[in-house]
DNA sequence: GGACGAACTGTACACCGTCCAGTATGCTGG
DNA sequence: CCAGCATACTGGACGGTGTACAGTTCGTCC
């Protein structure tokens, strides 16, 4: 965190990632600016712009990042009970880190390797159910809705992450049947 | 716009509101600024304090103000037919003012007057389908997927908006055979 | 007509993202 | 071993943001 001045920080992609991901743990979104992040690595604002193009890039790192918390479901495990443990895990992970649900949502639900890694299993297991042209079409509106209830979860609501999680499963029942059936 | 120094502008909050509607429908979002507002009205920047507590609440009121382009769906009409004309309709209001779409998830579909009358008619509708107890949670399902697909469209997708309209009307029938069935 | 409260202005603070110009460093070829 | 060079990084600045504070001016009511 501290240099002695006039030596390299030895910055990395990663490691401003690292410290992106620390500044937001311990200040949440609002207190997640270049000049949070620079000072955690004890380093100039701007020193980051050689390792990031933007602050729009930085976030979207941090979004895929924060995904690879999840472990994509197992391609042999039972399709349905795979693709609701999924949509559940991703929409307690997200209760986690409410700050980031607008931006997955205002950015189509984060691209990047992990993102597109869960993406996959989940195709993978519609398949086995029989789903294939219209996999896409599925997948999307589970995430919708996942990320939709994350959302509502996220605002300080006249119902609980409790109740929202309980609605959540109904609602992907109902995608799933109307899907599958 | 203009006035000689020394006289009142006479703002109301409904003025603010409006030049903000003004400001966000000329320059969007990121337009929207509290400087901006008052330089629309001729006005210093803090004057708007003394009708508008927030940044946000102003927000908030363009947000419900917007819904008010939306009929609501007559007591009498075809309750399936109302609920997805309403959603469809709200999509495409959404897709009119993209910038808006996230900021309406992370409020969680915004309180105020105009989006609980939709509500309420939403509800009426669901009655006579013999939804009652869970009818709550059928409209929360709905305006999910709705305001979901409105922020995947927001976003520059691999998939067009027609597509995501296309996705939405399925994803409605999903929901609606679930609940009614 | 004098007092009062609300509306509005001027100024300022503490931030923000990012650009520009410069400096120092480590790596590479000769 | 040394010159040259690309890269990493610093200092400083620009133009913007939301909003707090203190002061002035006005309309209204007793």
């Amino acid at each position: 965190m501290s240099r002695t001045p006039g030596q390299r920080a030895g910055l990395t992609h990663d490691a401003v990632l690292a410290a992106a991901r620390t500044v937001f743990a311990e200040r949440g979104l609002p207190g997640l600016s270049m000049r949070s992040v620079a000072g955690e690595l004890g380093v100039a604002p701007n020193a980051l712009y050689s390792h990031v193009t933007d602050k729009d890039a930085l976030v979207d790192a941090l979004l895929d990042d924060l995904l690879g918390a999840l472990a994509p479901p197992a391609p042999d495990a039972d399709p349905v009970a795979g693709l609701r443990g999924t949509m559940l895990a991703t929409f307690d992970l997200l209760g986690r880190h409410a700050d980031l649900v607008p931006l997955y949502l205002a950015r189509q639900g984060a691209r990047g390797p992990h993102a597109r890694a869960l993406g996959e299993a989940m195709v993978v297991l519609l398949a086995r159910l029989g789903v294939d042209e219209a996999a896409g079409r599925v997948v999307r509106a589970l995430i919708v809705s996942t990320l939709g209830y994350a959302a509502l979860a996220t605002a300080d609501a006249p119902l609980g992450t409790a109740e929202l999680r309980a609605d959540l499963e109904v609602t992907l029942d109902w995608l799933l049947r109307g899907a599958v059936g």
